[in-house]
DNA sequence: CGACCGAACTGGTAAAGACCACCCTTGGCT
DNA sequence: AGCCAAGGGTGGTCTTTACCAGTTCGGTCG
């Protein structure tokens, strides 16, 4: 509106509607209802499309649902139902044909925080050393990896050293840490614009989210890692043995 | 505005608008490039957020890619590469608290044709029966499964018989199949319409594809089954045992 | 008292216009 | 010949305005 300046710069109102949006979400419970779409036009000052095109990119990850005619809602929380469990070796494993590399996007250390420090198990203070990295087969790229552990752990690790080979053969030889077990998750997601970019695939392209929590032989944890790996080049294939039978 | 009727039903312009655009990349090959955006708009009679909005669907799907400041080019031909492998053991087992229902959405036999029979490893003229059902759980549409199998190893076998108990505890019991291995692929994929209304998710919601093939112990192919489970509902989980390492 | 119907919400779709950011090309200048 | 800046093309974002389509609920009429 009126003359001039000051609106060119915004970093994306779509954006900053997320952001509201997301703080919204997460002050309510599943199934509650938020504001209507013109109630949060006023609220925000944008217009509706734009906050329809916010709203479109919450739902289509879950978090909010539509009704027609009704509202709109905070989506059901997603159950991590122990859906799958009893696995009783790896069966899982990057190809071993194609050439890994990586290349380091991010490396640095940071206090724990609260949320981390839990699921670390270490203190809050306690640093933590982030490495955010993109993993490229025969030139292609392949997935994002964000890896989380203890700096202690692995202090003087250099970015390289995250580049090429064996992570966990590096933990085992240079540090010293005997990575024994590993609990997995896998779902499917869709790629933000940034994973879009880093993988280039469109955005919104099907994607597999890995998180994994890696222990030592004495149950500590060693290792958070959440990866984004890309839908159209990845695929999981395994073996299923019956003995009794299921569903 | 205007006098009247005529306007109401139109079958929405933005799927006309679609289908304009799959035309048009029909005829094309991959990385050519389309018209631009107001060249479009001028020729379909559509606004340019209404044009946008269809390019966003087919640039979801792969088969548009945008380019700022280039053009919009058709997609790369998706290539499927088989990258993982080397699955040992069982991982993945359907959930064993919820109850689960299903609805038989489709029952029916016919001919296998080609590639049906090459992949379950019958004649072209034989009967396949192919069965669609919805999997509920706590009444809640959680997947949706293709079924296919040779008719004349389950012949008798009736809808209800497919809406609930284990298909494979019937197939041992009532038809003396043995069932014994099964490879199955995972991937991840997004809904599309009729999949987004029966599971009761957003279109383009994260989903993952199950892709199985089961033989009993001679070896036949028993079942050749591709499901669609929701993305926010189902994850998997397994747990890995590193004795040497990996990646 | 009950069934209906309509007002007033909700989200869904669409138009038209403006301006920004990016890319490539071209033409002028060095 | 080579460099560089400007222009005109592309897609990207946003606003404003309008109307359609389900849902809900309350008032009215039978």
């Amino acid at each position: 509106m009126s003359t001039s300046a000051l609106n060119a710069r915004a970093g994306l109102k779509r954006d900053r509607v997320r952001d509201y949006l997301l703080d919204l979400i997460g002050d309510k419970r599943p199934g509650e209802a938020i504001p209507s779409e013109r109630d949060l036009c006023r609220e925000l000052g944008v217009s509706r499309p734009t906050l329809r095109a916010a709203i479109d990119d919450l739902e289509r990850q879950g978090m909010l649902v539509r009704e027609h005619g009704r509202g709109t809602f905070i989506g059901p929380r997603k159950v991590t139902q122990q859906l799958a469990a009893t696995a009783t070796s790896s069966f899982y494993a990057p190809p071993a044909d194609g050439h890994w590399l990586s290349r380091v996007l991010e490396f640095e250390s940071a206090p724990a925080g609260a949320r981390l420090a839990h699921r670390l198990q270490v203190s809050p203070a306690d640093p933590v050393l982030r490495v955010v990295r993109l993993r490229v087969v025969d030139d292609e790229p392949m997935a994002i990896e964000r890896i989380h552990l203890p700096h202690a752990l692995v202090s003087g690790l250099t970015p390289p050293d995250m580049e090429s080979g064996s992570f966990y053969q590096l933990l085992r030889a240079r540090f010293g840490v005997d990575v024994r077990t590993a609990i997995q998750t896998i779902e499917p997601t869709v790629t933000d614009e940034t994973e879009a970019d880093l993988l280039g695939v469109p955005q919104y392209a099907p994607a597999l989210l890995f998180e994994r929590t890696t222990r030592d032989a004495a149950g500590r944890v060693v290792e958070l890692t959440r990866s984004i790996y890309r839908g159209d080049r990845y695929r999981i294939t395994s073996e299923l043995h019956f003995d009794a039978d299921s569903g």
